[in-house]
Formats: C-alpha cells, structure tokens, sequence
DNA sequence: CGTCCTCCTTTTGTATATAATTTCGGCAAA
DNA sequence: TTTGCCGAAATTATATACAAAAGGAGGACG
C-alpha cells in the first residue's frame, strides 16, 4: 500500500479545491474572471474559510491569481506565456517518455490504441480534448513517477484552459491524430530517440498553431 | 512594466509562507517534523488562519504535508522519490539551458564565472548549497521563461532539503564544480548539445551519489 | 503482563464576527 | 464634459469562537 489513501472523508476544503479546479477547467468560469468568494462559498455550501483555502492551493498550482485586498481571478495568460507552457510541456512530457518507453507493455501500447480508435469515433471538439489528454497520460504512465506526472497533470490543465479545440493543422503537415499513431509507433518499436522527437515536434506544432492563431486573434 | 508588481504590502499569509518556507528549507523544521498551527501562528503574531493558508499553498508547493484533521509535516521523500525528483530536475533544468544558450551574453558568462571563483573560497558547506543553485540559476535565466524558472526554483527548493552538502565525488570522477567549469565553458563556447549534455550528466552525477549515500544510511 | 476501552486533553476544521481595503456612485469644481 | 474628491456599499483579510476529530493516559478486563 503506498501513502496516499489517506483522507478517509474529504474536507470541505478539498472538496471545494476538486469542485473549483473542475469548474474552472470546464470553462464555467472564463479565464480573467472574478471569483468571489461568498458566492463560491454559497455554491459549495460552506463558509469562506475553505474556499480561501482551496485557492490558495490553485494558485499555487497556477490555475487562479490572487491580488492583495483584490480577490482571485481565473488565470488569464498572454500569447507568451501560452507559449511557454508549451515549452513546459516538451520538458517534462519529453522525458516522462523517455523514461516510460522502457517500461511499456503489451496492455500500454493496447490501452493507447484503443483511445486513438475511439478518438476518430467522436465528433465533439469538446471530447478530442478529453481523449487528446487520455492518449498521452497513457504513454507517460509507464515512467512510473507520481510527481513527474502530477507536474505534466498541472501544467496540462493550464494549458487546456487555452487551447480548448486544437483542430487545426497547418497546410500540408500531419494532423494531430497522425502524429499520435506515428509517435505509439516509435513507442512500440522501442525507438526512443525517435518517440521522443516525435513528440517534441508535436507539442511544438501545437505551439505554432498557436502562435499562429493568437496571431490573427489581434 | 511586467505585471508583477502588484502587492504593495504583503498580507500576513504571504509573510508567513516565505518565512516559514525560509525555515523549513534553512532545516529548522526537519522533514517529517509535526506543524503545529498555533505554534506557527504564535511564532509568527497572527491567527492561525494566515498559517492555514499559508500551509494550503506549500502544500501545493510540494514543501508539505496535510493530512485530514491531522495537520501539516515537513515532506519527508523516500529514496525513490529523491531520485525522483533529480529526472524532474534534468528534463526542466536541461530545457532551460538549452533554451537559455542562444539568449546569454557576456554579463551572463561574467556573473556565473564569479560565482563559480567565490564558490571556491567558501569553506562552509551550507553556503555551498546557496552558491550551487546561484550557479545554476544564473545559467538558466536567460531563457526568459518566468514560469518554467518558477517550477525550477520549486523544485530545486524540494531537493536542497535532502542533497544537504553534495560534495561527494565518485572515484575517479570530476568533481561538481569541475563539472560546473566544463558546462559553463560549453555555453560560451555557444554549444548547446554539449552543455545539455554535461548538464544532464552533472544532474545524474548527484542521483548518483544519492543513490549510494541512501543505500549506505540503512 | 498485555490489550482494549473510556474519558479527557490537545489539535485541527469550519463558521461567524470584526477590521481593513477597495470599488463605485454622486456631487462639486475646473 | 471632464476631473477629482468624498462616502457608502461591497469585498477581502484576519481574529475569535465553536465543533469535530485525533491522541494519550489511566483503568477494567482478559
């Protein structure tokens, strides 16, 4: 058993923090918005206390600012700081896949394929974002380090309150779900080297695409 | 202006969460050791709230534990979780550096050279861990990512509780600061492989020694 | 002698109350 | 019209109060 069944009965203040961080993920509150606190505190039925602590907690995971007498606002990044969470992503979901490669199995590589079949089969942009998290998360479980994956977790949120449908390709170049196959490829071929540049290329198209968008958005 | 200078006076929660986050890497509370709130709030003048809330935001940070109605320990990692956290430092340390290379200029190459001179004339062990992430930190900030130097600072924070004084050198080996010197030479020189390379080498030289000194200790 | 139960103490979790700060509307003056 | 300055209302920050849970000492029972 490891150390973390623990909490037997949620305290309000998780509850809160797991209730906000879904909402806010969710897009039920928009990303600069305000969050006050009374009204987060009616909504989850308990006094302000837990909610100030819950975020507390999300802004230390990046998800909300905090301003001195001023109140919690849902982040809201610029153009360059999107980038850079895409630049967080090459780091640590490039080495979650270095390390897991080695460690893959049979059932990894079947677990991956069905989440890629499936994703064809929706047609919501809403669910691809879903699906587009599940097929990564399966190819970095295998590394089998908690806190590596709970920082490329975080940091994915961030990233999907930005990048809501990432649809787009740029002309002439593989889709996303193109590259998702060629990437399980190398990964079933043990190539990490290969699996690995892959992979950085395409979190790094997603950056252009991007920048690209951001771009015309002015 | 960046959008940083907001707080004009710091709340109480805030002080207390810098300095007890001071204390609890300056080793006056030791991993593993009880918080007690009322203690903290008392050592610190205020109510326990600010102590709450600080506590919520470290534990968010990874510098603490909270357990249900069993309050706040210092984080106390196993070995694995140790070397753990020497992979997280490799994928965003390496990716910083690569990144930050192509942006240094002389002052960036003078102000890591004086560190490393000083480092040599410090005989204290303490001040050599100060020096090291100086070191580091230094070679890393160019690459102008205030988010991804953020997560670097974090993480590094959780490490120095465990990697006291790495002085140790395996036979044979270079040293740390003569690792230091081959990097920093790397960077100037504008090769970036290599300076990842002997980055991501030096990183895996402390996991090492960690691995060795654990192994010992039981 | 050891185990388990109970009660009391300590400590944590949350609600309520109070203080401090910001926000905003209205009014006056330029 | 615009600017700037009150002052009330709203909102946040912190303290205090109360409730609930955990921890621990002592005693009953095997």
């Amino acid at each position: 058993m490891t150390e973390l069944d623990n909490q037997q009965r949620p305290s309000a203040t998780e509850t809160v923090r797991k209730l906000l961080r879904a909402d806010i993920l969710a897009g039920t509150f928009a990303p600069g918005e305000q969050l006050r606190q009374e009204e987060l505190a009616d909504k989850f039925g308990t006094s302000r206390i837990p909610v100030r602590e819950a975020l507390r907690h999300l802004e230390a995971e990046g998800l909300v600012t905090l301003l001195n007498n001023r109140g919690a606002k849902v982040v809201s990044f610029t153009s360059a700081e999107v980038i850079e969470l895409m630049e967080i992503r090459i780091a640590l979901e490039c080495r979650a896949l270095r390390l897991a490669i080695p460690n893959m199995i049979q059932s990894d590589f079947d677990e991956a394929k069905r989440i890629l079949v499936e994703y064809d089969k929706k047609s919501d942009p809403a669910q691809w974002a879903e699906m587009n998290w599940k097929f990564h998360e399966t190819l970095y479980i295998p590394c089998n380090l908690p806190r590596l994956l709970s920082l490329i977790e975080g940091n994915y949120g961030q990233v999907s309150l930005f990048v809501r449908a990432q649809v787009s390709m740029a002309s002439g170049k593989k889709t996303p779900q193109e590259e998702h196959v060629d990437i399980l490829k190398a990964c079933r071929a043990g190539n990490v080297e290969k699996a690995v540049d892959l992979l950085e290329a395409h979190i790094s198209n997603t950056k252009k695409a991007l920048m690209v968008q951001r771009r015309r958005s002015r």
